[in-house]
DNA sequence: GTTCAGAGTAG
DNA sequence: CTACTC
DNA sequence: GAAC
């Protein structure tokens, strides 16, 4: 028991909020987790002195022999946490305890409330201090189907400590209905013309939430209404919504909680105000979503020379279909052409003129939040919302129906948006911030070599810190590197040092093959301050992978022996491999290990690896969409036409080179006016 | 209900 | 094959 | 989380 307050105890020792700072603007709040952690690490191993033998442990210099390692077993989910798997969420099922009857203790930390009857026999309540619905009873409405998902809730919801009936009587306190419902559905099924006093009406949103924040939140709240629900203020389309299904593997919705109170009483507008009736956003549409161009060719001639500044090319509309060739007026050209993130310039500044400022400040926060939780399609729906919003730089939108007229701008986004214009806040967001179990996700994600999977793994476990895991879970050897240097690889950059990195490896290439050239790729050929690492091209005129591949090898050994490659993370398979992941570091005992990038590029491909390996991804993301979309194909290699591509989007063919070697031919071909790395920054 | 980029590497 | 990473 |  006493595990258990010791659990959230640590965890709220990480409450304050980090954020990993998506590109090259550093935060000052940045490192804060990781120097929390690093020196949490620093108690133990830092007072050493003593050196650091580079470990090649993984890698290298034998690329064939893919070492020894063996020895590991793998089957991740490995060992058992201390105690406090009782009560861990359903989530660790996989792991339960019930599989492992050796273990003591597994008493339900909770002495069988009397109070629930119906209880479901097999799941594990929750600890007292998490029984949150405990006096409430829940009467559950019934969207006839989707059996499973309400089932879920319902145990969820006795898992908490609600008392769920399935006949209405009136020890009932909530009415939770599917989304589906409407208010005046429940209102017949009840066979009432309204409902009592003292009983809520909400959505399956409400009880999500209250488990999630580990309170109840005010099921009044405009997000928790039912459709139709006749709110006392009005207005507003009560628009309901769901906790809809995690996409894949389950991410995490947030629940987002509305203010209470007060409900609608826009803000100013943080300054002008101008009305633009009709010209809302004409075709200065900035960085918006991602759909653009026409297949015809646009003044190509425009872009070529203007690296500056605005030649974005916008249109307005938004046709869905795309079509063949047809038409190479631009009319119709516009129509099913919106825009990309990749059309348009981007620098990652602010531009606090635009009236919507602080609503996009407020939703790239919640982004951010989204993006460190790894929950990417989120992330690229608030990326899109958002740069919509920044392209409507001249209306202020504070209505839920301006606000869905956007593109990228849905119901549930639209409602966020009104929120944070009422309100000037989004409770959501505050909540997230807090979250412990989000906190921890993220510290364990930040392992190199640990994705969601696998953070989720430790955090059902019972693992809160990086010492839990690396006693108790069994690692790959990357993973083990990677906690060993967790608060190395968190740390940026400085340009400066990233340069220096470039010329010891471009001085090592020197003595091997004085044709071989290197480039430093990433952020650094984007300009920016500080990176995440030092990414490298490795290439020569003429040559091919092959000779490539065997001149990498002899710099890794050269490097390794200069003390300056300090381990191998992922390495070649084949002999056509091009791709050396590892680690690097200065002359000097005590400097941090820097997470260091190779790619090897035959002369031939050199355009396209440059622009894939100057990214940004989200770049890269959208320039391939948008050449799929095109019929076309775009990878590190090359732009092919003809792809044929199957049912599911799977392409049956390979298509045919366009053009690789030339990093603004694929702009020209793509129709993308050129950008250089600096604005390429989404 | 599916898509949201496309590929290399570890295990 | 999945998970992870660029 | 949005679009199709
Ligand atoms: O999912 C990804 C990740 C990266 N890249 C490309 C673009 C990116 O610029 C380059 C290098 O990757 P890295 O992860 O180093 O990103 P970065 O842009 O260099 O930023 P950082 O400063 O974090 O290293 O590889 C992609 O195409 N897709
Ligand atoms: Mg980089």
């Amino acid at each position: 028991m006493e595990n258990k307050s010791g659990f959230f105890d640590t965890l709220n020792k990480y409450s304050s909020d980090s954020f990993c700072n998506t590109d090259d603007e550093p935060s000052p709040e940045d490192l804060r987790l990781a120097e929390l952690f690093s020196a949490n690490r620093r108690a133990r191993d830092q007072p050493q002195p003593h050196s650091n033998p580079p470990q090649r442990n993984i890698n290298t210099i034998n690329p064939n022999i893919t070492t020894s390692t063996v020895g590991i077993k793998n089957t991740n989910i490995t060992n058992q946490p201390p105690s406090l798997t009782s009560y861990t969420g359903s989530k660790a099922s996989s792991l339960n305890i019930s599989k492992m009857p050796s273990k003591r203790k597994q008493d339900p930390p909770v002495s069988n409330p009397s109070t629930s009857r119906k209880r479901s026999k097999t799941k594990p309540l929750q600890p007292p201090h998490l029984q949150i619905f405990n006096p409430l009873t829940f009467f559950f409405m019934k969207p006839c189907l989707k059996r499973a998902e309400r089932k879920m809730r319902i145990e969820k919801a006795q898992e908490y400590g609600a008392t769920v009936v399935f006949t209405f009587s009136n020890t009932v306190t909530h009415i939770i209905a599917d989304k589906d419902i409407k208010y005046n559905e429940i209102l017949e099924f009840l066979q009432l013309t309204e409902i009592p006093e003292g009983i809520a009406v909400t959505n399956p949103r409400w009880p999500g939430d209250c488990i999630k924040y580990g309170k109840l939140v005010d099921p009044k709240d405009f997000w928790y209404q039912v459709h139709g629900c006749p709110t006392e203020s009005q207005q507003q389309n009560p628009l309901q919504d769901a906790p809809t299904s995690e996409p894949n593997g389950g991410q995490s919705p947030l629940p987002s909680s509305p203010p209470s109170s007060l409900q609608v009483q826009p803000h100013p507008p943080p300054k002008q105000q101008p009305e633009t009736p009709t010209n809302s956003q004409k075709d200065a549409l900035d960085e918006a979503i991602e759909e653009c161009l026409t297949t015809t060719p646009i003044n190509i001639e425009d872009f070529l020379g203007s690296s500056s500044s605005s030649d974005t090319e916008s249109s307005p509309e938004s046709s869905p279909k795309r079509r063949k060739k047809v038409s190479s007026s631009s009319n119709s050209a516009r129509d099913w052409q919106k825009h990309f993130q990749c059309m348009h310039k981007h620098t990652g500044a602010l531009n606090p003129e635009n009236p919507n400022s602080r609503t996009i400040q407020i939703l790239e926060e919640m982004m951010r939040i989204y993006d460190s939780l790894k929950d990417q399609w989120r992330t690229r729906s608030y990326r899109i919302a958002i740069s919509t919003l920044k392209s409507s730089n001249t209306t202020y939108i504070s209505t839920y129906e301006q606000a869905i007229s956007l593109p990228g701008v849905g119901d549930r986004l639209a409602k966020k948006i009104v929120e944070i214009v009422s309100t000037d806040r989004l409770q959501r967001l505050e909540y997230a911030k807090l979250d412990p179990k989000d906190q921890i996700l993220k510290l364990f994600h930040g392992i190199y070599g640990v994705g969601l999977v696998q953070a989720r793994k430790f955090v059902a476990a019972g693992y809160t810190t990086l010492e839990d895991v690396k006693k108790n879970a069994t690692l790959t050897e990357p993973q083990r590197i990677g906690i060993e240097r967790y608060s190395d690889f968190k740390q940026r950059i400085p340009r400066e040092e990233v340069k220096q990195h470039g010329e010891i490896v471009s001085t090592a290439l020197k003595t091997i093959d004085e044709k071989v050239q290197s480039h430093v790729m990433g952020s650094y050929r984007r300009g920016a301050k500080d990176c995440g690492d030092i990414d490298i091209i490795v290439t020569k005129e003429g040559a091919g992978v092959e000779e490539l591949h065997e001149v990498l090898e002899k710099l890794v050994e050269k490097l390794f022996d200069r003390k300056f490659l300090m381990c191998g993370l992922a390495i070649a398979r084949h002999d056509d491999g091009t791709k050396w992941h590892g680690a690097s570091r200065l002359e000097g005992e005590d400097k941090p290990w820097r997470r260091i990038d190779f790619l090897v590029v035959p002369g031939e491909e050199i355009g396209a690896a440059f622009l894939y390996f100057t990214g940004n991804d989200v770049f890269n993301r959208s320039m391939r969409l948008l050449a799929s979309k095109k019929g076309m194909r775009l990878n590190q290699r090359g732009l092919y036409k003809d792809v044929v591509r199957g049912k599911n989007r799977e392409k049956l063919n390979e298509g045919t080179l366009l053009e690789s070697k030339d990093e603004k031919k694929i702009f020209e071909i793509l129709g993308v006016p050129y950008r250089p790395p600096e604005h390429r920054i989404c």
